[in-house]
DNA sequence: GTCTATACACAGATAGAC
DNA sequence: GTCTATCTGTGTATAGAC
């Protein structure tokens, strides 16, 4: 008894209420498109080992063959799909350091504010990217594993900026980091489902979490 | 071309590095025991659909067939090993609630200690619970989501008793717990895993920046 | 590009001997 | 309890017509 989609009654992610779309100008027109979006919800709804081709091809709205003149294998769409997510992720991390002034908490700010919204504006991007990386061979997934490491670079970067200039202080500047981190990620498991806040709410009260953690509301936050 | 555990050489979640094994006295022993480690085990690297029953059979020494003289499907060996990583996480987090003192601080201290603890001793088993149990069904999957809201509400009763003691100061106290949640959360798929940090390190660290998201470090918090 | 039809491996699960 | 052997459905992918 393989469960499938169509014998998949329960949503525990509760994904209808998410829109499925992928970042502007970056997604193929026509089939290719549709199936990326096919797999976009299916991957994470179902997750990649849990979806057929057979649901791809329905979800896309032509027959699973089809899918092969379109892409090698149906690993190719994961592998697609994960790269876009952390394309996105990188490029929108980058322009918010960029754009931000030299002031660390400036900076945080930014940093954070770039990485939530990318996590309300595409939670199953973030989701397939985070979650489904795993279903990929060495090979494919090292294009994405790359990004990560430099976006992890760029992070622990802003934090270590602001403890240079003795405005944050933290036990640790990795600890520091992941936690910030781990904010955002788990945000494209609930925001949409039904919660009541909006993007911005989510964006702006992760930043101010964030100044707490690295503690620069004030002095003598050192571990003692 | 079905990817599998013997096809597969790159493990992204280096869980080589984790010890595999399940709290004191909740595992069956003898062959159910053997059964769960390698559930354990395969679901948190390759995830419930990507192990095969002749997978599981393997990594526990027996036959596949002679997996269905203990549990009836393998879901019911997923749903084994998500329930009693819930069950260890309440127990956990009620003991320390309990536990501590009526000081909101202390109180929320305790708290994020036992949910990063359960995190750090037990990262496969609190992955497996997370990660996987999208792949039960609904009547399978019920009893793990009924401990896990008992929980989500005892850490929004230990943040909102500091909110309404006057010593916590948030924006709200549902994002708050969140942040806070996800922290612990996330330890699960890093620690051990090359990491140079210690199980008190991470546990101490992590209720510091608890205490730091509510704001209890002093007053003047309130979002602006 | 898209379809129908199909090849062939592997999935979960069962029967029955020991 | 454990095994060998096997059933049956589904999986990914391909061939070839339109």
């Amino acid at each position: 008894m393989v469960p499938t989609a169509k014998s998949r009654r329960w949503e525990p992610r509760r994904l209808s209420a998410v829109a499925v779309e992928l970042p502007d100008g970056v997604a193929p027109k026509g089939t290719p498109g549709r199936i990326l979006l096919a797999g976009l919800r299916l991957f994470a709804e179902l997750g990649f080992h849990g979806t057929s081709i057979r649901d791809l091809g329905g979800a896309a709205g032509i027959n699973s063959a089809t899918l092969y003149a379109h892409f090698p294998s149906k690993e190719h769409i994961l592998a697609e799909l994960v790269l876009l997510g952390h394309e996105e992720m990188l490029r929108r991390l980058r322009r918010a350091v960029v754009g931000s002034s030299a002031d660390p908490v400036d900076r945080l700010r930014a940093l954070v504010a770039a990485h939530v919204s990318v996590h309300t504006d595409f939670p199953l991007l973030a989701l397939v990217a985070n979650a489904e990386l795993h279903a990929l061979s060495a090979e494919r997934a090292a294009p994405a594993l790359a990004l990560r490491t430099e976006a992890q670079e760029l992070a622990l970067g802003v934090v270590q900026h602001g403890v240079d200039a003795g405005v944050f202080h933290v036990p640790d500047v990795w600890l520091a980091t992941a936690a910030i981190s781990a904010m955002g990620v788990r945000v494209a498991s609930w925001f949409g489902a039904g919660q009541p806040y909006d993007r911005e709410q989510v964006v702006e009260t992760y930043a101010e979490f964030a100044t707490r953690i690295v503690g620069a509301d004030g002095p003598g936050k050192e571990q003692t």
